[in-house]
DNA sequence: ACCGCATCTGTGGGTCTATA
DNA sequence: TATAGACCCACAGATGCGGT
């Protein structure tokens, strides 16, 4: 290991330990080593072996490639969406360009990567290990639509009303916007309110080490609010559990037609990552040239024709 | 036509925070 | 304090596909 790399790894062991309360005479007796040889590991001066490492990473509570991981957090580049994966000429809210929605998808990675760092650096843990993954979504889809009130036309409107975003022409509302974001890969829309108008549903994914995140999957429909004819939501429901008491909160989900259009109205699709070959669509929903679906009906048109069925 | 497998979908369970 | 908002997870049944 370089010199550097030893100051760059000592000085993550010194970190963490500090940040969970022990002492190098401690941590060394945890880890079989003496406070001396500690010391020197620490501020870069001794070396290493990989089983020393995973010794003391152990004894701080972590696996080595959460160690490594933290040590060398600041030092990686952050993720970005891939340009080429964008479908120019989806239908969009007014005045919203890929453009716009390419620099609020890399700011939101580059926030996420923000708040880890800090938190890597003081525990070696990121953000999503130390709470739940429904609201760590709901954290991503904060800071999303906060990147694209900073980046875009489109600005928060007022804490939890609908939607989340508007977009105003001199003093004239001529658009709205509703964020979500999830990691369920292919999932369609699902809210507490079902309302009309435009939603974006945006898909991530996260690196378990790093805590980093990077969309792979982001669409966007106009949909119609329930209590309306051809309704694109659902009423799932509200249900009092009899046992614990608890309440479950009313939801509503797209519905096949609901989730067909948002499919339909996919704007960025990482091909690696997604796969849309066995997705259903619904055959009410017109499929508009742009609809990475083309290609899949295409394909299945072509299928049946020369196919054994 | 049927079977096995993998994946998707629908439903109902849950947590936590902000606001009226 | 109740309600509305933001979500995820588990599980059973449905679906699609390739092989026989």
């Amino acid at each position: 290991m370089s010199t550097n790399a030893n100051v760059i790894v000592g000085e993550a062991i010194r970190r963490i330990r500090e940040a969970v309360g022990l002492s190098q005479e401690k941590l060394a007796e945890k880890a079989a080593i003496t406070y001396q040889y500690l010391s020197g590991i620490e501020s870069g001066k001794k070396n290493f072996t990989v089983g020393v490492l995973q010794a003391i990473a152990t004894a701080l509570g972590l696996g080595v490639d959460a160690l490594v991981a933290a040590a060398f957090a600041d030092n990686q580049p952050v993720p970005v969406v891939d340009q080429r994966y964008f479908i120019k000429n989806s239908a969009l809210p007014p005045r919203l360009t890929p453009d716009h929605i390419q620099s609020a998808l890399n700011h939101t990675h580059k926030i996420v990567r923000l708040v880890n760092a800090a938190l890597i650096k003081s525990s070696g843990r990121p953000l999503s290990s130390y709470i739940q993954g429904n609201n760590f979504s709901g954290i991503v889809s904060n800071i999303l639509t906060d990147s694209f009130s900073t980046l875009t036309p489109y600005k928060h409107f007022h804490g939890q009303k609908y939607p989340d975003l508007v977009c105003d022409d001199k003093g004239k509302r001529i658009g709205g916007l509703e964020v979500k974001s999830t990691i369920q890969i292919g999932k369609g829309g699902e809210s507490h309110n079902g309302h009309s108008g435009w939603h974006i549903v945006a898909c991530f994914r996260i690196d378990k080490d790093t805590g980093d995140i990077q969309f792979i999957h982001v669409m966007f429909a106009n949909l119609i609010g329930h209590g309306q004819r051809n309704a694109d939501w659902k009423y799932i429901g509200s249900k009092v559990n009899k046992k614990t008491g608890s309440q479950r909160t009313e939801t509503y989900n797209t519905t096949s037609t609901g989730t067909a259009k948002l499919r339909h109205g996919t704007v960025y699709l990482d091909p690696a990552a997604v796969k849309i070959d066995r997705w259903r669509t619904d055959p009410k929903v017109p499929v508009p040239p742009c609809s990475p679906f083309q290609l899949k009906t295409k394909t299945n048109k072509k299928k049946r024709r020369t196919g054994r069925d």
